[in-house]
RNA sequence: CGGAGUGUAGCUCAGCCUGGUCAGAGCGCUUGCUUUGGGAGCAAGAAGUCGCAGGUUCGAAUCCUGUCACUCCGACCA
């Protein structure tokens, strides 16, 4: 039997497709009027600020302090570091006037500037800047800035959430006395994206580092968090890189060591964006819409009154807001539960499917029959939308923080078999063309995943294999156990596994 | 930047080939009644400079020229 589903067409179906669907649905964001720029409706930045908000906690709780730098960064210092420019100088808005002045009905830009200013694509260098007047000594060491802003990149085939020409993200900078206290600190800051989307968003990445032809533009070493979504595409979750002295020399970031000796810092920088809100959808939806693990779910339970007639409304209301009063006491995952109401005079049908596509974990539905009986029907969303449980009103508050805690933990097991299931040791040609070929290439079906390589090979044949299969090395994964076998591409001893894959 | 395509109501689109009852449909929206416990039904209603600018014509959503915008595929993309 096939149930109609919420969302069409499904992930088999078509899966950038569904993807789009789901957040229409779910009201999460829209195309703007200005190409590449996303709105992001309520719904949607709710769910961001459940990130956002959790996320700063943590990064304070690691020593770091929140600032903000400038949107325009004065062309020259984006000029400063030679891999820098090459990798960020196709994809900046550059800011060239001030001033609009009317001309024949029009506004046309006035006054041009002495030095064009760019939209901040990232902001290493004017960070770099200020750092280099920050540090005087050893004793400024180290020095951790943290801030939310926006950037811009300007994308030439901009998809909602995944990779928007300008989108909002918290990027982080560090200067160190050391090279290996400045690579701790990368790794540090990796391991805290990692377990908050373990903790948080249930989301198992592979965490690893990149390759030189994946690198950040000026870094040393790139770390990555990469997540393996429903299409068996990756995702780079979140990175953080080393920038060993590269930014140091360029904006002049130095300080008198202990010896008195002049030397320049260790840098580093790392950062995640509204791109997970896509990751999010893209990991743990389904076809019927949004599905929120409960820690990032801007509501954790709905509440729907089902009043047909006008004579049964007072007691539905007093039931609704007494089981409102009762969970507003509860916690979980030591936050208030968030619960509301949904009073709103529609159909209990039509209500009842919104919350399903809009991924709230609980819905609870409560008519004259509940109060007649002292009873609520609760259903959840990882099960079916039909399915419905007739719970006491004690029953249900006194679980409720084991029923969210359990669904978490659902959210977080399914995400992780997934990954499981769809990553693969490969050790020939043959296999490995295998993996990344569907059986129906004319109607290509989801396939592929992460594909474990030993791996001896170079840029130039990285760049080969992505010509001829489209995939690429997503990382060098940081748990590798000693190097073993044969590469199968250049036929030479392996010095380590590396993951395939194809990317978002 | 290359290839293809599309601009008509808030959204999705039909109409264009063959110029003239062509200003249309569905969804959504408003109002009323009936329904609400499984994504309601009926009735009435509001809503469009047919992307924009020229041209051809008695007459243009429709044909011609130009222009702008967007979408998809490629290239590009920490």
């Amino acid at each position: 039997m096939t149930e109609r589903t919420a969302i069409s067409p499904t992930r088999q179906e078509d899966f950038p497709e569904w993807y789009q669907q789901v957040i229409a649905a779910a009201d999460l964001a829209e195309n703007s009027e200005v190409r590449g720029c996303m709105i992001i409706k309520p719904w949607g930045y709710a769910i961001w600020e459940r990130m956002q908000r959790e996320l700063d906690r943590r990064i304070k709780a690691a020593g770091h302090q929140n600032a903000y730098f400038p949107l325009f960064i004065p062309l020259s210092f984006l000029e400063k570091e030679a891999e820098h420019v090459e990798g960020f100088a196709k994809e900046c808005a550059v800011v060239t006037h001030h001033r609009l002045e009317a001309k024949e009905g029009r506004l046309v830009p006035g006054a041009p500037l002495a030095e064009p200013l760019v939209v901040r694509p990232t902001s290493e260098t004017i960070i770099g800047a200020a750092f280099a007047r920050w540090i005087q000594s050893y004793r400024d060491l180290p020095l951790r800035i943290n801030q939310w802003a926006n950037v811009v990149r300007w994308e030439l085939r901009p998809r909602l959430f995944l990779r928007t020409s300008e989108f909002l993200w918290q990027e982080g900078h560090t200067a160190h006395q050391s090279a290996e206290e400045a690579e701790a600190e990368a790794l540090r800051m990796l391991r805290l994206y990692e377990g908050f989307l373990r903790e948080m968003l249930a989301l198992p990445a592979m965490a690893g580092e990149k390759t030189p032809r994946e690198r950040f533009p000026g870094a040393v070493r790139t770390l990555t968090l990469e997540v393996l979504v429903q299409d068996r595409k990756a995702i780079q979750a979140g990175t953080s890189h080393f920038l060993g002295q590269n930014f140091a020399r360029a904006n002049g970031i130095t300080f008198l060591s202990p010896e008195g000796h002049q030397e320049h810092a260790w840098t580093t920088s790392w950062g995640v964006s509204t791109r997970l809100v896509g990751t999010l959808i893209m990991a743990h939806s389904d076809d019927n819409g949004l599905a929120l693990p409960p820690r990032v779910a801007p509501t954790q339970i709905i509440l729907l009154p089902l009043i047909r007639k006008e004579e049964e409304r007072a007691a539905v209301e007093a039931a609704c807001g007494r089981l409102l009063a009762e969970l507003s006491e509860k916690s979980y995952a030591g936050e208030p539960l968030r619960v509301e109401i949904d009073a709103r005079p529609l159909a209990g049908g039509a209500k009842n499917w919104e919350w399903v596509k809009k991924g709230v974990p609980l819905r609870v539905e409560i008519g004259p029959r509940e109060v007649a009986a002292g009873t609520l029907s609760v259903s959840r969303r990882d099960w079916s939308p039909r399915e419905r449980l007739a719970l006491s009103e004690q029953q249900f508050v006194a679980n409720v923080e084991q029923t969210l805690a359990e669904m978490q933990q659902g959210f977080w097991e399914r995400a992780l078999a997934f990954q499981k299931s769809h990553t693969r040791r490969i050790g020939s040609r043959e296999e490995f063309l295998e993996f990344f070929t569907p059986k129906d290439s004319e109607n290509p079906e989801i396939h592929g995943g992460f594909a474990e390589v030993p791996w001896a090979g170079d840029t130039a044949l990285e760049d080969k294999i992505h010509e001829e299969q489209k995939v690429t090395i997503r990382c060098i994964p940081l748990e590798q156990e000693p190097a073993s076998g044969t590469c199968p591409f250049s036929g030479r001893p392996a010095k380590h596994r590396v993951l395939f894959g194809k990317a978002y």
